[in-house]
DNA sequence: ACCTGAACACCGTTCAAGT
DNA sequence: ACCTGAACACCGTTCAAGT
């Protein structure tokens, strides 16, 4: 079972989701296709266990954070540690946080981050909403980050850099009267960073929050 | 072509992403499977045009709104009505904003809504993370939705009520001092309503944003 | 308890051929 | 320019059968 999401997780970071079949994992663990319903019921349930095994692994990390008295840098600095696991499984995008509810890693995550605003003065719901919008930054960002390599980039033959640059050229084209803000903007697309695209989305929520429980 | 993109519409309403075939599309159409391909390359590209297909209605709605003299309340507006959309057809959370690059509809909306932006005193970066946090919150809600019927709703067997109250018990049933957090809120997420996680989610970040314009 | 080979139904895509 | 039937390679899933 162990080596079951072992090698389901290999085959995702080496070539992402599409990659994951039943016949290359068979193949992988050098059985036969149909011994892998042993394990799972269905391929839905192995993303599941796949997504939860690598969360586990995000949670240990988040674990090992020293922690401070300010709840909100405790936040960030855990938000930005999934946001770093993503970045390197850009895959976990569609699956990350899928499902909250069932039991497992994704709740124990969920619950870590939730500690975090018990030490703010919120109410019940507020903290609810704190923490889905956090998760929601998260996801929306590594959602971002799962579908940008165009295969180009994948295969080496245009690095990103120059991927975006070829983007901000078309931009430049447009008519400015028309797109007035993708003018304004087209600099500082071109060749920016998605590390700092997160941190400012997260900053936004974490500012709002902030002022949420001072008030 | 354009009855193909509308009959492609039809079947992600009527049944998801999974029922978008194209042999299920050719069906519809009347045709055979391969005739799909004089329009479209791949299913990729189906997809893509899908989608900015409805973007393009969404567009229409949101130019049909009034506007103020705040544009952070329009920005908020604009926000609640592409979540409305979303609302209507779940399996957009997938795909909505996939290519803000590529010309089309999606980039007239990222246009729509960093224009509100120029209107606050922020840099040229501030606005670019602006937007990119703002369809963040979006997307991120949107990915929420997309995957939240568990079948059993959308049979109809079971309403939504029932199942989020059937999730809370499982969470009351955790231990309190390993779940602290989880039991503050479990009031709060049995029965809650996702529109107001996306307000709330969104309200911390419009919060942000008008501090940092105001600074 | 754990694994297998072979089949089934379905999928995206291609291609030579038609009008 | 537009459409077709038939095939190809691949996929998740099942099942009767093995150890």
């Amino acid at each position: 079972m162990e080596s079951v999401l072992t090698e389901a997780v290999a085959l995702l970071d080496e070539a992402g989701a599409p990659a994951l079949t039943f016949r290359a994992l068979a193949q992988r663990l050098g059985g036969g296709v149909a011994s892998i319903y042993w394990y799972v019921a269905s391929k839905d349930e192995l993303l599941d266990r796949a997504t939860d095994h690598v969360i586990g692994m995000m949670l240990a990390d988040i674990e090992e954070l020293p922690g401070s008295d300010d709840p909100i840098d405790d936040l960030r600095a855990m938000a930005l540690k999934l946001f770093d696991a993503i970045v390197d499984r850009p895959w976990l995008g569609a699956y990350f946080m899928r499902n909250t509810g069932t039991q497992g890693n994704s709740l124990r995550l969920y619950e870590r981050l939730g500690q975090q605003t018990l030490r703010l003065d919120l109410t019940a719901l507020q903290r609810f909403h704190a923490v889905s919008a956090i998760v929601g930054v998260v996801v929306g960002s590594a959602v971002d980050l799962g579908q940008e390599p165009p295969q180009e980039v994948l295969d080496g033959a245009v690095d990103r850099d120059e991927f975006l640059g070829r983007y901000a050229q078309t931009w430049r084209e447009l008519d400015p009267e028309k797109f007035p803000f993708v003018h304004n903007i087209v600099d500082e697309f071109d060749g920016h960073d998605d590390v700092d695209q997160f941190r400012s989305a997260l900053e936004l929520t974490l500012t709002g929050l902030r002022l949420q429980a001072e008030a």
